[in-house]
DNA sequence: GTTGAGCGTT
């Protein structure tokens, strides 16, 4: 059941709006929201027809609550990650709206004014390098924000529900399509997602601080060691160095950034399960 | 039934 397009625009007051370039023609507004409904609260979505046939325009508007909420869902669904940006066979282009009403004040994609963040609903984010250390480096930090947008906490009633789902099928290498749902208790779910992450990034850095091959340690000891269990990433210290300089002396395997990723996020899965079955305690993590 | 740069519903 639709509730968009039909009765105008119902709270423009205080939202921000996107532009939806290169949708295909038989996209609807019900096409669209489950995409940009992942990123923050959407108030509406509107495709502009023509006023005679009822054809669409090929673009559509989709207003948020939350700017923040906008702004991700435009680094999300804009990006080059197929898997989230491919609508109906089309590769959707977003973008902050410029004209019409509410129009918000934009300045190189971004809106430059006081942006009203959405409560108990922050991520954390994977920890930049001050500094490019590598190319490689800032590519794996790219894929694992987007990782983390597609693993979902909704607070619902004092319970969380978390849903894992990614899809790599567009890009022709992997297929991988996991979905977990369940309730459980929030504080123990949204302790999962910050720890997967920051062990993560902190394999990153020790591996780059250590001089070994970025790849090697987290494909060899990261994601081992978060399907072990959730360690605290200070524990993992002395431990990731010493096996980092033991890869150096092994062959190296061949493995691209889009496998690490793909295992990070099967780590990941199977840790929520673990999670979810109640192998893992909430003590464990810290 | 087709098309393809762009900015909006009463």
């Amino acid at each position: 059941m639709s509730h968009f397009g039909r009765t105008g625009p119902p709270d423009i007051k205080d939202t921000y709006s996107l532009l939806v370039l290169n949708i295909s023609f038989r996209t609807n507004a019900d096409d669209l929201f489950p995409l940009f409904d992942r990123y923050g609260k959407v108030v509406d979505v509107f495709i502009p027809r023509d006023r005679r046939t009822g054809e669409s325009r090929g673009f559509a508007f989709v207003r948020y609550k939350y700017a923040d909420e906008a702004q991700m869902a435009v680094e999300r669904l804009d990006g080059k990650f197929p898997p989230w940006r491919e609508v109906d066979g089309r590769n959707i282009m977003v973008q902050f709206a410029k004209y019409g009403p509410n129009a918000e004040r934009i300045h190189k994609g971004k809106i430059m004014e006081a942006i009203p963040s959405r409560r108990g609903r922050s991520r954390s984010r994977s920890p930049r390098p001050r500094q490019v250390v590598s190319e490689q480096l800032n590519t794996l930090y790219d894929y694992l924000a987007d990782i983390e947008t597609a693993i979902e906490i909704e607070n619902i009633e004092g319970e969380a529900a978390v849903e894992a789902e990614i899809g790599m099928r567009e890009i022709g290498i992997v297929t991988v399509r996991e979905r977990i749902a369940a309730e459980v208790e929030a504080e123990a779910e949204a302790e999962v997602l910050v720890e997967v992450l920051t062990i993560i990034g902190a394999v990153a850095e020790i591996a780059v601080g250590a001089g070994v091959l970025l790849m090697t340690v987290l494909h060899q000891l990261g994601v081992v060691l978060i399907l072990q269990g959730v360690h605290h990433p200070v524990a993992l210290l002395p431990q990731a160095l010493r096996k980092g300089a033991m890869a150096e002396s092994h062959p190296l395997q061949k493995v691209s950034l889009l496998q690490v990723a793909v295992q990070i996020l099967e780590a990941h899965l199977l840790t929520a399960q673990m999670r979810i079955d109640g192998c893992l305690g909430v003590e464990e993590l810290v």
